[in-house]
DNA sequence: TGTACATCAGTGAACGCGCGTTCACTGATGTAC
DNA sequence: TGTACATCAGTGAACGCGCGTTCACTGATGTAC
């Protein structure tokens, strides 16, 4: 074989890496595949050797991206990390500051929502995951409450940092992030209802 | 004259009408401008006779919807309509199920947070007198805290909706929408910290 | 051992297409003399 | 009153460009005999 063995695989994770960062950076619709392959180091024919089409890329990207968040979460909670922690990580300055590195749902979600059902689903396959995590670090309230809380955090999150990213005044958009932190925290706590 | 006085405002308020619609359901991106004339009963060469640019049309769509969102919103507030209502109106199904007619926040803040600070200045200017209509509905706490819980339940609703639209089942998608009311309720009444 | 062929990740030019934008033109009306 | 010109909203073809996708080809390696 010219290359070693798993070569191709790493590419492809090589590939996801880069389509990942950049479609959370500018957009899915934005970024284009030549783009995409010119940062990959490839050239723009080698696309079709690792991916059906683009909306097929958007899949794995999605789903890989995902998995990671899932897994790096799940391990933090492992080691002390809470769901307040989480909160507060997420929105932080430097979580708004780099979309390329955070969470694809606040950079994509609406774009998403514009796709086929064969790509929403594998997002909100994902959503639950991330909602399960949620939801079993919530100690008020039955599973169902927990699980509304957990939808409600969630929404909270990404409504905050998406309007925190949108505002053109620093001061504004800190405002905006700790507004989302104490919104979110007293979901965590509160016995009402 | 051709046509009579005030033909060509009209023409412009038509366009920014059919390209506000469209863009909220498309995208600002996906959505050409080959399109909206079209929509609109022209051709391609009268947008330039309306607009300087795609982004000056983006900007002056923002504007006017936002406009008409806060007039509306204001008279609604007249006659009685709390924010109690109008969170329970923004999550409703109905809203959810017509992006073309509903928040232009929930469809494009995620799209417009890769504009350029012009467009994006316009966007929160709107944003900001919406979260005055909401902080001065808000009955509990000093006004540096009903602020901040404006701020938070925008964010909660703009999230929910969003995680509602790309929810593929009606069920799920349902729930989310009441998450997000319930969550944007309590944020209304509560008197925590 | 040497030679012929198979494999396959990647190359790079080309495809049709739709994009935002430009511009010479149209044609109905208003105005000047 | 008739005629020549100005106005201007809108037309529609064309511009260069980048998009997603295709495909004949390359060239280093492995395999068969």
């Amino acid at each position: 074989m010219r290359y070693e063995k798993g070569h191709k695989e790493e590419t492809r994770q090589h590939i996801l890496d880069i389509a990942s960062k950049q479609f959370r950076k500018g957009g899915i619709e934005a970024v284009g595949l030549a783009a995409v392959m010119k940062d990959a180091g490839l050239t723009n024919g080698a696309f079709y050797a690792h991916f059906k089409s683009k909306e097929d890329l958007v899949r794995e990207v999605l789903a890989s991206t995902f998995d990671k968040q899932i897994q790096t979460f799940t391990e933090a909670l492992k080691n002390g990390f809470t769901i307040e922690d989480a909160i507060r990580e997420y929105l932080s300055p430097k979580q708004r500051d780099q979309c390329e590195k955070s969470c694809p749902a606040a950079s994509l979600m609406a774009e998403i929502a514009r796709h086929t059902k064969a790509t929403r689903n594998i997002f909100n396959d994902k959503v639950q995951k991330m909602l399960d995590l949620f939801s079993n670090q919530i100690k008020e309230g039955d599973p169902a409450k927990k699980r509304r809380k957990a939808i409600a955090i969630y929404a909270q999150l990404v409504g905050s940092i998406q309007l925190a990213r949108v505002a053109t005044d620093k001061e504004e958009s800190d405002r905006i992030l700790e507004s989302g932190i104490e919104a979110a925290l007293d979901m965590v706590t509160s016995t009402t209802c």
